[in-house]
DNA sequence: AAGGGTATCAACCGCTCGTAT
DNA sequence: AATACGAGCGGTTGATACCCT
């Protein structure tokens, strides 16, 4: 009802100059509409639109019936919201290529580049926004790569989310596993004391122990983009073998609580408020007792048991987001 | 319950590109 | 080589749903 009220007073609204423009439709499709199309189209195929929307009966132009089909009725059209995993594939093809939202769909399959383009510009964009940072520079596509990706990647099932990444090379490159790996593996790598390659952007930098369980932002969360060397395949499984953080950090400062807030309301199912970034090196006052001057109490598991705050176990600072914000739209933008 | 603000997504528009003539 | 036309792409708009006060 609501559609056919807004198709009519759409169309009654455009009926305009010349006749030919007052014959054509526009605005929501109506079922009939697009039961002639799908009619039309198994008869005769899709393609040569023009032609198709004068010999159908549609009153619309060729455009809009390539659009209706190709978007929405075409039967291997998905519906629904986007996986963790084709969230991913978005943020990582979007950063290899941009604003090419076609390019980008042909990678995730049954999604349409209308369906990204405004995945991007409604929920990624937005982050960037509440951020104050623009969604196209190094800054964000920073935060991006070495927040939003791991959170991503801790949504989906641990070591079967990333089997399924790595045999789906079409999807995500097996750079991207390596870095998100190399990411989330940061607190297991920590406590070895080989040097440790860390992976990003298809640059490798190589960590010693130390450098990893230092606080300095430059080896923390920013230290996921550098470098030069390759990495090989060995290194690439090892990576892939640990298993992200479990813990929650709760009892942080208000303005981080905004920001993580924010961060994790990009996927509204991804995590909730509490799902907040996990101290790897908390500072002093922080591993003293409190942060922000609020206290910390410890971490809440994911089935809401209560762990101690254990420093070896942890696996990002709380300050490093900050940090790492800042620094990135310093030398970002 | 009402009203205002915000998010979402289908659809449109203008432009470019490739191909046929 | 020039032109016309169809197809596709990316940006934008507008209607509706949803949320918050």
């Amino acid at each position: 009802m609501r559609e056919i009220m807004s198709s009519f007073s759409k169309s009654a609204s455009t009926s305009t100059s010349s006749e030919n423009d007052s014959e054509l439709r526009r605005g929501p499709w109506t079922l009939e509409e697009d039961t002639l199309l799908i009619h039309y189209i198994a008869r005769h195929g899709e393609g040569r639109w023009n032609l198709l929307a004068k010999r159908s009966g549609l009153k619309r132009t060729g455009k809009s019936c390539r659009l209706r089909w190709l978007n929405y009725l075409k039967p291997d059209v998905k519906r629904g919201n986007l996986t963790p995993q084709e969230q991913i594939s978005i943020l990582e093809l979007h950063s290899k290529w941009g604003n090419r939202w076609s390019k980008i769909a042909q990678h995730l399959p049954g999604r349409t580049d209308n369906e990204i383009k405004n995945y991007w510009r409604t929920r990624v964009q937005k982050q960037a926004r509440h951020l104050k940072i623009d969604a196209n520079s190094t800054a964000f596509q920073d935060v991006i790569r070495c927040f939003w990706m791991p959170r991503l990647l801790q949504k989906m099932d641990g070591s079967s989310s990333l089997s399924m990444l790595s045999q789906n090379s079409a999807l995500v490159s097996g750079q991207s596993l390596q870095q998100y790996s190399a990411i989330s593996a940061l607190p297991q790598v920590s406590s070895q004391q080989e040097p440790i390659d860390i992976v990003s952007a298809g640059n490798i930098q190589r960590f010693d122990h130390h450098e990893l369980n230092s606080s300095d932002s430059e080896h923390g969360a920013t230290s996921c983009i550098s470098s030069s060397e390759s990495m090989n395949i060995s290194q690439i499984s090892q990576f892939s073998d640990y298993p992200t953080s479990p813990f929650h950090v709760t009892n942080s400062s208000a303005d981080y609580n905004t920001f993580a807030k924010d961060f994790c309301q990009f996927d509204n199912t991804c995590c909730d408020m509490e799902t907040i970034p996990q101290p790897e090196n908390m500072p002093a006052a922080a591993a003293a007792g409190e942060y922000f001057g609020n206290p910390v109490r410890g971490f809440q598991m994911e089935d809401n048991s209560w762990v101690e705050y254990d420093l070896a176990d942890s696996m990002w600072n709380i300050d490093e987001l900050w940090q790492f914000k800042n620094s990135s739209l310093e030398k970002g933008t």
